[in-house]
RNA sequence: GCCGGUGUAGCUCAAUGGCAGAGCGAUGCUUUCGUAAAGCAAGGAUGGAGGUUCGAUUCCUCUCUCCGGCUCCA
């Protein structure tokens, strides 16, 4: 080996293992159809149409093949090629005709690669020079998938081939750890362990049931963000789960999403729906009665579930499920009001993740001008409404970036992503500027001058879906939360059963302070029950004998350090509730 | 929804076309213990529906769940 590899970029490194891959396949399968096989993220993939389905074998037998093609030290070398040569060259592989044309039709280049004289790929290039550039040991074919061809469902379905690949065997061997802890976090696992939720396979797929402790967790992050919104003006209100399809009709939301909804219907025949979002619904209440505009911004806060008929297939643990509860909130404002009060969100979302020590950066979700098939309103609505939050991120002195396309079908976002403890990023929380549905509802207020002004409407929410949040939140402590929202936060355990009696007393006197308390007596040994309670990722153990009885003391076992400090219970008390108060981490 | 995989006790995992086994947990009894597993006992299961077969947990069909992707996501 050369030892020149650190020279190569990791893109061209991973471009051209997946032409190696490639090679390797055809090998096995002369008649295979390829696809594309581009860079991504951690390594390259590439898309066959195959004879017959792969399995974890072949990939090992793949992976063998790249390897001894390395070892051939075969150049890469690219010429540029003419239409006609690359029909020709190309005659029996369909894709690679179809992305000929494609090509061609943009009056784009055509080049093609070889590797030595085993491959030759459609290829624009990015490779090494050689394949002694490739470090050998630092890429693994990782697993198979399946893909549509060009991504679109109405194409066939092809199988696709992962590959890791870094630029040096610790890199790989980093990047498996990584995977490996995440796994050890995964929320669907830790859930169910720490008995947060459990599924069952009458109710369905994609329904969580929430246990005690779940709920517990549930209600303190929902009244969290309460008491935060409830400082700045909001009031609650609440809306029924099924409602007229018409409302859907005048939302636009039965037109784009009626596939999505659960529907139901009466025995007189009318057709109702589960509600899949509740903005609609809050229109109403505003519409109840005309409002000056003394009395705006009005500020409606419902956390509530909502229904989507989701895809099977897309149903993972509580990241995807079809009953979301929402914490949603919408103002109704003037629009001279809205930046204020979106200002005022964002203090809300800075506040409640900066709690949890996620890291937040913001995107921000524009309309596609192409498409404006896909948005309800004016280009110049959206126009206006986007240059607000655009003002906005500025006067907030933040940097966001921008994403054409991302903004829901009435109005453009701000889209918040928290970086969690392993570096992943998650979006969360959104808020939304909305001034199409009040178009669509006629909302609006009686201005200074007596007359009828349209008002915007802005949709937020904090966590955004609790179920979604509380899986990011999970795999963020792995398990273990902060004693502010941990659903049991201490422990009592009595060495033997002399001490029971005070233990009740330490655990009354604990609870009286609202502090989430329990008391497992059993017959067990007490290293088993400090077992068990360390396995359940209780911040605090209380183990209190004859000692403590004595002096009126509890001895603590701690789950950071596991240290033993002996303390009056007054200052057991006051030093949890600081940390309630406090939040801390 | 699509492609692939998967499903055995509450959990983690064995085994088989002919009586389905273990560890942990849960239960009962004994033990009452000073910081990560005390002892004994009795329990407990082949996701569901069809089919093939003398006999199916095992083979076939359908269906459901879950996992990895794809597509979608108000």
């Amino acid at each position: 080996m050369s030892g020149s590899s650190s020279t190569q970029s990791i893109e061209n490194i991973r471009h051209s293992l997946a032409h190696l891959l490639a090679a390797a396949v055809l090998e096995k399968f002369p008649d295979a159809k390829l696809a594309i096989g581009p860079v991504i993220d951690n390594g390259f993939y590439y898309d066959f149409l195959l004879p017959r389905n792969l399995t974890p074998e072949d990939l090992t037998g793949f992976e063998k093949k790249m390897r001894e093609l390395i070892k051939k030290r075969l150049p890469f070398s690219g010429e540029k090629i003419s239409l006609a040569e690359a029909k020709k060259l190309f005659a029996k592989q369909p894709f690679k005709l179809e992305l000929i044309k494609e090509l061609s039709d943009k009056n784009e280049n055509l080049s093609i690669y070889h590797t030595g004289n085993v491959f030759m790929d459609l290829c624009r290039g990015g490779h090494v020079n050689n394949t002694e550039e490739i470090p050998a040991d630092a890429f693994k074919l990782d697993k198979i998938a399946g893909a549509y061809w060009h991504g679109d469902e109405k194409n066939p379905m092809l199988q696709r081939i992962y590959g890791l690949a870094f630029t040096n065997k610790k890199e790989l061997d980093d990047y498996l750890k990584f995977v490996e802890e995440a796994k050890r976090r995964d929320h669907k696992i830790l859930g169910l362990q720490l008995d947060l939720f459990t599924f069952s396979d009458l109710v369905g797929a994609g329904l969580p049931l929430w246990t005690p402790k779940g709920t517990t967790l549930r209600n303190l992050l929902d009244d969290f963000v309460w008491q935060l919104r409830k400082a700045r003006g909001y009031v609650q209100v609440d809306i029924p789960h099924i409602t007229k399809k018409d409302l859907y009709e005048k939302s636009g939301h039965w037109e784009k999403f009626k596939d999505e909804l659960f529907k139901i219907q009466t025995r007189e025949g009318h057709l109702f729906a589960m509600k899949p979002m509740n903005c609609p619904h809050h229109t109403q209440i505003y519409a109840r009665r005309q409002w000056s505009y003394r009395d705006l911004p009005q500020r409606y806060a419902n956390t509530t579930k909502v229904y989507r008929d989701e895809q099977s297939g897309e149903l993972a643990g509580l990241s995807r499920v079809r009953a979301i509860t929402q914490d949603d909130a919408h103002v109704f404002a003037r629009k001279s009001q809205i930046k204020d009060e979106i200002s005022k969100i964002w203090d809300i979302i800075q506040e409640f993740y900066g709690a949890f020590g996620f890291k937040l950066s913001v995107r921000l979700s524009l309309h596609d001008p192409a498409h404006m098939e896909k948005y309800l309103g004016t280009a110049e609505l959206w126009d206006d409404a986007e240059s607000k939050l655009r003002s906005l991120i500025k006067e907030r002195g933040v940097t966001a970036a921008e994403a054409p396309g991302e903004a829901a079908f009435y109005g453009p976002k701000l889209d918040f992503m928290a970086k969690d403890s392993l570096g992943r990023e998650w979006q969360v929380a959104t808020i939304q500027l909305d001034m199409n549905m009040p178009e669509r509802f006629d909302l609006f207020c009686i201005n200074e001058n007596g007359e009828h002004e349209r008002i915007a409407m802005i949709h937020a929410a904090i966590m955004g879906s609790i179920e979604r949040f509380l899986s990011v939140v999970i795999e963020h402590f792995a398990g273990a939360f902060p004693v502010w929202c941990a659903p049991v936060q201490v422990t009592v355990l009595p060495i033997g059963e002399k001490f029971l009696k005070y233990g009740e007393e330490v655990a009354t006197a604990l609870k009286k302070a609202d502090i989430r308390t329990e008391l497992p007596y059993t017959n067990e040994s007490l290293n088993k029950r400090i077992r068990e309670a360390e396995l359940a990722k209780l911040p605090y153990i209380i183990v209190v004998g004859e000692k403590e009885a004595k002096d009126g003391t509890v001895t603590v076992r701690t789950r950071k350090s596991k240290e033993q400090i002996s303390m009056k219970l007054s200052e057991f008390v006051r030093k949890v509730e600081q940390e309630v108060r406090d939040k801390t981490i």
